[in-house]
DNA sequence: TTGAAAGCGCTAACAG
DNA sequence: CTGTTAGCGCTTTCAA
């Protein structure tokens, strides 16, 4: 910077000035300025500015593991709406564990602006009192007075328990998800809910990692059950139950159906296709970083006006058929 | 820093040298200091200590494409090794964007103490430049003088035409993928090279975009081709195409067999399971790293004696065949 | 072993 | 509209 108040002989503060607040400026001197800047090759240094300023234009984004597909569609979500508004994002893995997952919310505050944390494993107070220094839009979580977006799988439970019973099913089997899931809970309490209203019974497997490796012991565990429809945590458990029980020659749907959840990069071309509650998992994504960007005072130009700067967002899952689920066996409507 | 410099009745400097370089302070002091900074629940604020210091702990690692599911296994071997060492990932997503990846290289410079490169759309002479200036992996090409590590898929290649050969196939169709890329053209002058030794004929179709959508009319193209059996660029080609020719009905691999490129998460399960080349994406992410870090002086304790620190590393591919190859249709045999 | 002082690259008052 | 002057939070000479 100061290379280019020399070669144009103003004030650095002048160079500055042009560079960030170009209107404040004359117009002349502002032009000559961008020039000498561009032939110099100039390029802020963000980290100082950052420093000053106590803006960075950056968002942290946690999630916990990197490598689970439906983090991919998160994080596109966040970076493309973060990159439309020219904001830089921080991808944080933290690993599953609440210890990394801390420290990286502390370490936070110089990096970014703000933070969306998704699949938490910190408690609600904990998550609450982070909040409170720094902003925070949690993803599929509720702590009181954090703004959060949720994915509505409860209202794709009722969907999946009302096709499976139009099929003819009476019994569904809820293959679990790790016990440190909120969705897991949450997930499990609508399938409970709705069986009752709908008069028909529940069973539980699991705990279960969410892997596809996982799939092949709770396959193993539905079939122990004797099972005839199933609905796993996600979609990466279902999968993996897809290939034991054809390993195993259980044919699905004919002897078992089986329903995932969030229709991840795969479901569509597994075998057999899964039926699964499709989830708007980029748009949340993009929603909770509009709601971050939103409290910082920095939307763009299509800033929804208040809409849901604050609360919570519940974003509406729909169940799509494919080919995992069919008729209950006779066996079982017997 | 001050606070903690008041509590414990040092100076700053102090304060700075029993945080960054413990042994080079008294220990009593020290002791105190770390205390107070504990209490104090002090962390470091790493921009203004970049801003100094000159060194970040950081790597940005670009990618075309965060949503492509190669990029995933990059991102975790990346992340693994980085976070192994203490040391922070700066995930960019260039969007398949020459001039993104340009901006991104310029300004990094502040952000990070190195880059990682994958796919990338400039020219070897460009990303050579951009090598001088601030340290720099490449993964998959092979600019003069840039320290590289190479998926050696021409192997693979090499692998999965001996198979098709060994299956009755007398001619194999190439569904390319983009003309930018790199790997694109190395796949296919080793499949010609290996064609021409065996003695068989080859074709090609394309582009087409690294997608699993581009798979529809990449199998249409095959079909009408009259081919018995392809290689695609990659396997979400593959796979996409398999989805294809069963909507179209023809049966893989008795009427035409398909060889993918990469394994992907996915691979193992489409349908029918895609015979591909496994290429250790993950490991590729971690060399570059541990390269990377060699070359900044940072690594760990496990350093590998100069094995690669520069020049390029080939990691082998190995075929992997699953159920998407079989024998030729005795129209292609006669 | 410690403190004082200078400064990393930039922004933000405050005058002029 | 522009220059001067302080710092942002930290590291790093240089002396003591």
């Amino acid at each position: 910077m100061r290379d280019i108040a020399d070669a144009t002989g103003v004030a650095a503060s002048t160079v500055s000035r042009a560079l960030s607040l170009p209107d404040r400026v004359n117009p002349v001197t502002q032009e000559r300025i961008q020039r000498a800047a561009r032939e110099l090759g100039y390029v802020a240094n963000s980290q100082a500015r950052a420093l000053t300023s106590g803006r960075t234009r950056a968002v942290a984004v946690l999630v916990s593991d990197i490598t689970n597909p439906f983090y991919f569609d998160v994080i596109r979500g966040t970076q493309h709406q973060l990159a439309g508004a020219g904001w830089t994002q921080l991808l944080v893995d933290t690993e599953e564990s609440a210890d990394a997952e801390m420290a990286a919310l502390s370490a936070v505050g110089a990096k970014a602006d703000g933070v969306v944390l998704t699949a938490s494993r910190l408690s609600d107070a904990q998550i609450a009192r982070f909040a409170e220094r720094v902003p925070l839009v949690v993803v599929n979580r509720r702590p009181a007075g954090v703004p959060s977006v949720l994915i509505d799988t409860p209202g794709g439970v009722e969907q999946a328990v009302q096709h499976l019973v139009s099929l003819g099913h009476r019994e569904i089997l809820y293959v679990a998800g790790p016990d440190s899931s909120w969705s897991n809970e949450r997930r499990w309490r609508a399938l409970v809910q709705v069986a009752k209203r709908l008069g028909i019974r529940v069973g539980r497997v699991g705990p279960h990692a969410p892997f596809v490796d996982s799939g092949a012991a709770a396959a193993d565990a539905a079939v122990h059950a004797g099972a005839t429809a199933c609905i796993a945590f996600n979609d990466l458990i279902a999968i993996g139950m897809l290939a034991r029980l054809r390993e195993r020659g259980v044919r699905v749907p004919e002897e078992m159906s089986i329903v995932g959840c969030d229709d991840i990069f795969g479901a569509d071309f597994c075998n057999p296709p899964l039926t699964t509650m499709t989830s708007p998992i980029e748009r949340a994504g993009r929603v909770a970083i509009r709601m971050l960007l939103g409290r910082l005072g920095a939307l763009p130009a299509d800033e929804l006006p208040g809409e849901h700067m604050s609360g919570a967002v519940a974003l509406p899952t729909h169940l799509t058929v494919r080919e995992s689920t069919g008729p209950a066996p006779r066996s079982d409507t017997a």
